[in-house]
DNA sequence: TGTTGAACTAAACGGACCGTTTCGTTATGT
DNA sequence: ACATAACGAAACGGTCCGTTTAGTTCAACA
């Protein structure tokens, strides 16, 4: 593809910007090229003209280099609507977030991340502890207001946040994300009653 | 463990059953030990006393061997409620399915085939069009119960019941699948509005 | 100015699995 | 009697893991 040969040698006893941009690119570009299945940090390694060693120092295991990959443009690409009620909040932010995942190679790189937490606890863990409650934090805020509003009382935010979040893996590792799902717009009224 | 150094010759030309049960017992097993992670269709044959091709044989692919150690209890041993209310059914339900996954290695088995279905396109087809409709028949008639008795219009069973789905997948999948969890009863009640 | 130390790549390591092939054996069905 | 098919053992080539070794490049510091 592009003129790869150049070696980057170290530039001193301090992290290199490139070599980090390269590994992240090389990783994006791997799994929307072939998805999750064929992702290896040996590929990536190859691609990114970098060395295994380099990239395990900076990212331990597979999940870290996921997350890092991730979110880099998730909060700019996905606005947090308000449309005054949450059922056009989800509906909106709903398909947005499908199509970013159908689009972006994001959605291959959070499966990926699921299904690697179910082969490491790290990963376990750090899809727990930092991956969601990072990337719930925005979406949570469409739940917050309508309670504000009175759409429902606080204490119920978190459950119908939780719901809404499976039902969206339930998709995204089914790969069911067609934007038009008719059912989609009927199972968003369930969780607005 | 047990006398494992018998060796199973060939019984002619047919499957050998007690080739069969040897290798659906030590797959289960091993997932009960070590779980999803440390599963390895080599390491199943080594336990079974079983050649690798004769695995290769009957169960094409992980998600085959997946399913075959699933399923075999799983209808016996969670009944469908019918108390008279879809709340009530769910709750019970749920917190059966959810011990079982806890409890009978069953919720390894289904972690494992998820995360193969993110690697695997036959796991996946296997999962959606194999898998699903299985396992979802019998939790399905609550549903249809319930729409019955006028809980709710019937055209939402199946917006309901995928709801329920994902929200039990997304505890399996973070494992948090204790059952004194006490957003449980919230979230049900949710989805029975 | 010279030395130290950290980051870099390349290469190779042992180990685990994958999915397949080859082989000799065993028993069935015809 | 003989073709057929399933069996286990062993080995294949291949990929990837995570680590180690070795030689380099350069910044920071004395």
């Amino acid at each position: 593809m592009e003129p790869k040969p150049k070696r980057r040698a170290s530039i001193g006893a301090r992290r290199s910007p490139e070599t980090e941009a390269a590994v992240k690119a090389a990783a994006r570009e791997l799994l929307a090229e072939k998805g999750y299945a064929g992702f290896s940090i040996e590929e990536v390694a190859r691609r990114a003209g970098a060395g295994k060693p380099t990239i395990y120092r900076w990212w331990p295991n597979k999940a870290e280099l996921f997350i890092a990959i991730y979110g880099v443009e998730k909060d700019a690409a996905i606005p947090v609507p308000d449309e005054g009620s949450l059922r056009a909040d989800l509906l909106r932010y709903t398909r947005d977030l499908w199509r970013f995942w159908r689009e972006d190679a994001a959605g291959r790189v959070f499966r990926g991340l699921i299904a690697e937490a179910q082969t490491s606890a790290e990963a376990l863990a750090a899809l727990r502890f930092k991956f969601m409650p990072e990337r719930l934090a925005s979406p949570r805020r469409m739940f917050v207001r309508a309670a504000e509003r009175g759409e429902f009382s606080p204490e119920e935010i978190d459950d119908r946040l939780e719901l809404w979040v499976g039902f969206n893996w339930l998709h995204v590792l089914t790969d069911r994300l067609s934007e038009d799902e008719p059912s989609l717009s009927r199972k968003i009224d369930l969780l607005c009653r």
